[in-house]
DNA sequence: AAATTATTATATGTATACATATATAGTTCA
DNA sequence: TGAACTATATATGTATACATATAATAATTT
């Protein structure tokens, strides 16, 4: 059975990670209902679903509204995150099978192919199976979640194409030099540099921030 | 406004918390729904939460119940649980302030009071604050956050009174080597001595789990 | 007697109707 | 003309009624 609310959430969460759906942009329970043609019932679950995975936010008399996140808040995400893909780099390089090495070794190649391409969509998803394969090879499923789920709530700030030049290059080199070092087994050594990886990401967020504009 | 989905999402959380709600119970809509005098819509509001944080999980046809973790899983949350507070730990030592400084002695002395007189909800009481006061002191409210909420699943493994013999005394002596490496700014000390006093919590697991036996 | 099918009971999922509180706009009074 | 008060509109929160699917039980047939 396809709840229709579960639809609901989906769509939203994509409106919302794309960037069709704004920080700061309102959603009234009314409009969505006659939107995607149902009632308020299943509306009201997706949109409090969504409160509550801090994606939307509630104004005392003014509906849901698509989070704004201040920069202090998303500073501390990002620390968040990088701490948790760091150790997701070492318990990978502790746990490391010889599958999980070559899945790993793959997806480092597929990066190099999109930055060498100059290929953006291909980059971030290349980047983003790299980063699956180090989770998978952590073999820790609940750290995992916990990375989704604050990557859920860095997407709409990183939908915007704010790629710098010559940015892809470096990641790539980044990511090289991580997977070198949980192939070595050397965790610590790869937790630290994916948090450096991170972070550099991080320091691009007030410019992100500045070029967002809620409205 | 005090909705009434709010207290019961309050309610059904502290009957977890508290282990009057046990791993593995059923929750049949219609029968909260009398318990509390109200219809289903805030019922079924108060449960889609609950299982979109992870306390409740549905099964298909058969409504919602508490969720039960698997060692696994219990295991993977420890670890995550473990990372943060560390994280927490070297933090702090970065941006200790007099008064947060000043926080985490008191908070000490409790556990240290407590210890002594062999006060078990003393102790409780007394080792939250003193994790409270590091999260505080660390200034991250995200970290926070993501603390509480994986707190929040493992407590029901914790509510049974499962404390060994000296536990407490050696407890408050770990408390007191991280409080002493972050006061002296030593981050990634405090970092690893917190880190391997939540894995002592997590080792007692095999023995909490099958002294609950989920119903 | 056993197996299969049909029926009933009970759960969730959705729609609609109703209550209530707040914000906004309009009117009235000073 | 400005301020205050009232009324109305519009939002959320709750209750109730309805639809549907599944599982269990009973009945019928082989």
């Amino acid at each position: 059975m396809a709840r229709v609310a579960d639809q609901l959430i989906e769509t939203l969460r994509n409106d919302i990670r794309s960037g069709v759906l704004r920080p700061g942009d309102q959603l009234e329970e009314a409009a969505l209902a006659e939107r995607f043609g149902v009632s308020r019932t299943p509306v009201r679950e997706a949109v409090r679903s969504l409160v509550d995975s801090g994606l939307l936010e509630t104004k005392p008399r003014k509906g849901a509204l698509v989070r704004v996140l201040s920069a202090k808040e998303l500073i501390d995400l990002f620390e968040v995150a990088a701490e948790l893909e760091g150790m997701a780099c070492r318990l990978a390089a502790e746990r490391l099978t010889a599958g999980k090495a070559a899945a790993l070794e793959d997806a480092l190649q597929f990066c190099r192919k999109a930055a060498d391409a100059n290929d953006q969509d291909g980059y971030a998803k290349a980047n983003l199976a790299f980063h699956q394969a180090i989770h998978n090879a952590a073999g820790n499923s609940r750290l995992i979640e916990q990375i989704e789920q604050l990557a859920g709530h860095i997407n709409p700030y990183r939908a915007m194409p704010f790629q710098m030049r010559g940015r892809l290059q470096k990641s790539t080199e980044e990511h090289a030099a991580i997977a070198e070092a949980i192939l070595e087994n050397t965790g610590t050594q790869a937790d630290e540099l994916m948090r450096d990886h991170m972070m550099l990401q991080g320091q691009r967020l007030p410019m992100i921030l500045e070029a967002i504009e809620p409205r």
